[in-house]
DNA sequence: AGCACGCCGACT
DNA sequence: GTCGGCGTGCTC
């Protein structure tokens, strides 16, 4: 490559424009350009040979936005190739020229290009549709790449006597700009420090702050904010395995198996700190459970450095802020969900993806692309290391492991003096479930065993607090007639409606679906039979939570003991309510915490000391070959709560079925020789990972059409396909919102074989006359199905 | 996906 | 006589 100082600046225009010429001479006039239609094709565009358009006609570079006029409507396309005219399928007479290009310069490079045709070619989705869901709205839109950004600061002589005497909040305002010094700070940055738009408008108005854009520069050079912690021994070996990598150039997959609490952020800390010093950036995949401002916090107190945010519920204008720095390099570290790992990069140096167990990184609408496995490909492009971090890797990354895709690094250790959390079980056949006495001296089942309760209680005594997990909110998942067996169902949906109950107040009682919106109001009599005797079956959280109150409560006063606080998405639903909630587990006091997987992923419970799982075992019974792992994985997830900093903690596992191998192997053994054991079960099965799956989805208006569309497919596969085709079969909850869905399943033994088939039959299934009436999916490598 | 064209039913 | 239903066909 030439570089600017070996070559003198009038040699270096001439190269360019040499080249410029060159360009001219081959009449390479034509452009490809991939449009935002769901065709599985590009379109052919001329670059206007109109003299009189422009001074000349520049030909739009690849990776570059066009406007093009496509049938009777104008798009926004990007150019992916330069071709020939003798290239083109199509006559010179039918193309139509280019209506303007809107970069001068490419806005995707080579890498990103080559990025969207391997996801276009991996899950079988129209290119264009692909460069779409890469792009950030604004940018398809076609909007200027030099988006102006609005800084503010305060005006010179301005001191608090500008002020009412009662402006309290404009002051206070004021004061966090002035705490910015004359140069103020950006917008984006105010905001964040909970500045109100609306204020800033307010003095501005008058006349006491104003706006100015400030061209953004290069960043600053990476600084430690605070210095790194000691390592283990396991820790340095992996940082050490991670830096060789990536100081050698190459491209590594990493799985950093570490327990809970086994110090994985640092060993992601100290790595991003060479990568960083390096002048590189870094990548931090998250899952999406709006824990990104904690994330930025952590990683801010280590490093000064320009951390950019990735994740939905930002605005358009900030996610395309957020695009342009990644690409020109002006974010250092970069912590985004799911859709950062198609953002590009201009000096892209590690990717992590925390929690890579997490399904929230398979894309379940559009293009279903899993963020994993786009950042070992991306790691791959970029020649650099990738490191996946769990506590509970998926099947799939350990047969990675076997077949030394993935380099294993394993934290067995509890930072510190912590220990790991002690398992067992509790056999809910033999412990009679704990029966509270009602008002008219009936007896009801709280769903908890003596056992269990005894061991909350002492916990509590103890001044600790006790984490239940109830993988179900609301008050009872069944309303049933007691008389006739009549069960309140969704009328959309194959599902039992919830029913949502309080003691407190009865008129907040109603049932919902949690699977589509329908709601209703819980009948007085069996709508069939006409019985009273309409009985909610089963625990969810709010019923657990007004037992809970029962159990502890004072018997003279009958007042609470402890607190007992509800964690799940009804009580978190508002925007500061989660805030306050964990505020008041932060203080420490003994409560009781009663979650749903909410709990499960991230947070940090300090004074938990005891997590109990009154029945997370039920996965374990499930038809879904994948449930037990799924299950598991979140059965360690929330154990994970338990006994951080010096006390111990335990876990305690109500199940009915204590004699269930698979269970007896996670608690006896841990999550990965129970892993070991399904992956065993899987390679006999010939269940990936040990073959490759597509899922074909089929939604329509009824269940006939819905099969028969895929038994048409399935008549349209090639003769000698050699895939295992299971089904077609009506989906898990075939009825959702009224509308009905099948699903078929097709498993090769190689991932080539798979996609053969797929490429020559997946567009004429599309093509089928019946499928107009129906919306057909294709999923490559499914999760939860 | 859009957005036309196109050919049949209920309205001023 | 037209307005408008959505079937079907194409987009460089």
């Amino acid at each position: 490559m030439l570089s600017h100082t070996s070559f003198p600046n009038i040699l270096l225009f001439l190269i360019i424009n040499l080249s410029n010429h060159a360009r001219q001479l081959t009449r390479v006039m034509l452009v490809q350009v991939a449009l935002p239609v769901p065709l599985y094709r590009v379109f052919d565009y001329s670059v206007s040979t109109d003299a009189s358009a422009l001074p000349t006609p520049v030909l739009p570079e690849i990776g570059s936005r066009v406007e093009v006029s496509f049938g009777r409507q104008t798009l926004i396309g990007i150019v992916i190739a330069h071709i020939n005219e003798a290239d083109s399928s199509v006559p010179i007479n039918k193309l139509k020229p280019i209506n303007q290009c809107l970069d001068d310069a490419p806005i995707l490079d080579e890498l990103m290009l080559t990025l969207a045709s391997w996801l276009a070619r991996y899950y079988h989705y129209p290119l264009g549709d692909v460069l779409s869901v890469m792009l950030p709205t604004l940018i398809r839109q076609g909007k200027p790449l030099d988006l102006l950004i609005t800084h503010w600061r305060i005006l010179a002589n301005v001191n608090d006597d500008d002020f009412h005497a009662n402006a309290n909040k404009q002051k206070q305002q004021f004061n966090m700009l002035k705490l910015h010094g004359k140069h103020g700070a950006s917008e984006e940055v105010l905001l964040l420090e909970g500045m109100q738009r609306s204020f800033l408008t307010t003095l501005e108005d008058k006349g006491l702050i104003e706006r100015y854009i400030q061209p953004k520069t290069a960043p600053k050079p990476v600084s430690l904010a605070k210095m790194p912690l000691d390592l283990n021994n396991e820790q340095k070996i992996a940082v050490d395995a991670i830096l060789e990598a990536h100081s050698a150039g190459r491209y590594s997959g990493f799985l950093l198996n570490g327990i809970t609490g086994s110090g994985k952020t640092e060993v992601y800390l100290q790595a991003m700190q060479a990568v960083l010093e390096a002048g590189q950036q870094v990548l931090i995949l998250v899952p999406e459970i709006g824990l990104t401002p904690q994330t930025r916090a952590r990683f801010a107190s280590r490093f000064a450095a320009q951390i950019v945010l990735l994740h939905s519920g930002m605005s358009n204008t900030y996610r395309m802020q957020g695009w342009q720095d990644c690409r020109t390099g002006h974010a250092q570290i970069i912590i985004g969900t799911r859709s950062a790992v198609l953002y590009p990069f201009a000096n892209l140096g590690l990717i992590i993806v925390d929690e890579a167990h997490d399904a929230s990184y398979k894309q379940q609408d559009t293009l279903r692309y899993h963020a994993a496995d786009v950042a070992l490909y991306r790691g791959l492009q970029y020649r650099i290391p990738v490191v996946l971090g769990t506590a509970t890797p998926t099947l799939e990354h350990l047969k990675l492991v076997h077949d030394g895709k993935l380099i294993e690094c394993q934290l067995r250790t509890r930072a510190g003096s912590a220990k790991l959390a002690t398992m067992q079980l509790i056999d809910a056949r033999l412990q009679p479930t704990h029966q509270q006495p009602q008002d008219d001296g009936a007896r009801y089942d709280t769903g908890l065993t003596d056992k269990l309760i005894g061991a909350i209680r002492q916990t509590l005594e103890a001044g600790d607090q006790v984490l239940i997990f109830l993988n179900r909110r609301g008050y009872a998942p069944v309303l049933l007639c007691e008389a006739c067996g009549w069960q309140a169902d969704c009328p959309r949906c194959d599902a039992h409606l919830t029913v949502h109950y309080s003691n407190q107040a009865h008129y907040h009682s109603y049932l919902k679906c949690h699977h589509c919106d329908w709601q209703a109001y819980i009948p007085a009599v069996c709508p069939d039979c006409g019985s009273q005797n309409l009985d909610a079956k089963g625990m969810g959280t709010t019923r657990l939570s007004e037992n809970l109150h029962a159990i502890f409560a004072n018997p003279q006063t009958s007042k609470n003991l402890y607190p007992i606080i509800q964690i799940d998405r009804d009580t978190t639903r508002r925007k500061d309510s989660w805030e306050k909630i964990y505020q008041q587990i932060n203080q420490g006091k003994p409560a009781i915490l009663v979650g749903t997987q909410m709990v499960a992923k991230g947070h940090h419970f300090p004074n938990v000391t005891l997590v109990c799982l009154p029945n997370a075992d039920r996965g374990f019974l499930s038809a879904d070959f994948r449930s037990p792992e799924h299950t598991a994985q979140l059965m360690i997830q929330v154990a994970g709560r338990a006994g951080r900093g010096d006390k111990v903690g335990h876990v305690l596992i109500q199940t009915l079925q204590p004699d269930n191998p698979l269970l007896l192997k996670l608690v006896k053994d841990g999550y990965l020789p129970f892993a070991q054991e399904l992956l065993q079960e899987r390679k006999m099965m010939g269940l990936p990972p040990y073959s490759h799956a597509a899922l074909i989805r089929c939604e329509g208006k009824t269940l006939a059409a819905t099969t028969q569309a895929l038994k048409d497919a399935i008549s349209l596969l090639p003769a000698a396909h050699n895939l295992a085709v299971l089904g077609p079969i009506d989906a898990p909850m075939s009825k959702k919102n009224s509308r009905y869905h099948s699903q078929l399943l097709l498993l090769a033994k190689d991932r080539n074989q798979l996609h053969h088939v797929l490429n020559q039959w997946w567009q004429p299934v599309l093509a089928l006359p019946n499928v107009k009436y129906l919306k057909l999916t294709l999923d490559i490598d499914p999760v939860g199905w």
